[in-house]
DNA sequence: TGCTAATATGCTTGTACACGCATACAATAA
DNA sequence: TTATTGTATGCGTGTACAAGCATATTAGCA
């Protein structure tokens, strides 16, 4: 009672595979909401890119910086980012490759209408 | 003083390249929203599978009624999806395959932990 | 030790929004 | 017309959260 070769544990195991899991859409909804806010997306994106201190980003978004600290507490605890420390300034990279991926495929998206 | 082959109009136009336009991140936000709400991601992977209508939606995601036909005039305002009408029911059918390939691919990954 | 620069955190507030209930609207049938 | 079924909408409420201010923390330097 399974669609051929499709993903097995995505839909609820005696429901409709069509219909996904609660806890699976938690999860994709979870990854979807940390670029679903414009400062999360600008910031994820500027990783992206290339090493920023937490005052750069804050010039260049003109935003607070712990407006900046904040965000990136949250892409922290998801692991989506990793720091480097000189001195007293901290750099922040992108860490995962995935995240970028689907930024990338809807900015691509927008730029063809 | 433009980069290489590279997108143009994503970035502030007097900018560093490596920081989007607020404008387009609130674009990227606005798509990746949609998404960033369970019952949403459920209810788009649904239409995307075959047509539902709206009491279908609702026994199989547990929902009230109105809740699913809120989230429907949700996705019908971004024309994402279009309906179909037969007799008092109507069909919901996924209109936009963007977001479908979007959210297949965070379903890939989750898959891969 | 004290001072300063850079970052992190606690607290608060405004705002967005998911979803429930009640109800209005639409379409078919008797 | 009236009743019934399916859907849409208005309203209210609880909740999540972005970001500001104040402040704590950390690191380097005099």
């Amino acid at each position: 009672m399974q669609t051929h070769g499709a993903p097995s544990s995505l839909a609820a195991a005696a429901g409709d595979p069509a219909v996904l899991n609660l806890d699976v859409a938690e999860s994709v909804a979870q990854v979807f909401k940390v670029l679903a806010d414009p400062t999360r997306a600008r910031i994820v994106y500027a990783l992206s890119q290339r090493e920023w201190c937490v005052c750069e980003l804050s010039r260049a978004l003109g935003l607070e910086q712990p407006a900046v600290s904040h965000q990136l507490r949250t892409l922290r605890l998801l692991r989506l980012v990793t720091t480097r420390r000189a001195g007293t300034t901290v750099f922040y990279r992108l860490a995962d490759p995935h995240v970028l991926a689907v930024l990338q495929l809807v900015l691509d998206h927008i730029q063809h209408n």
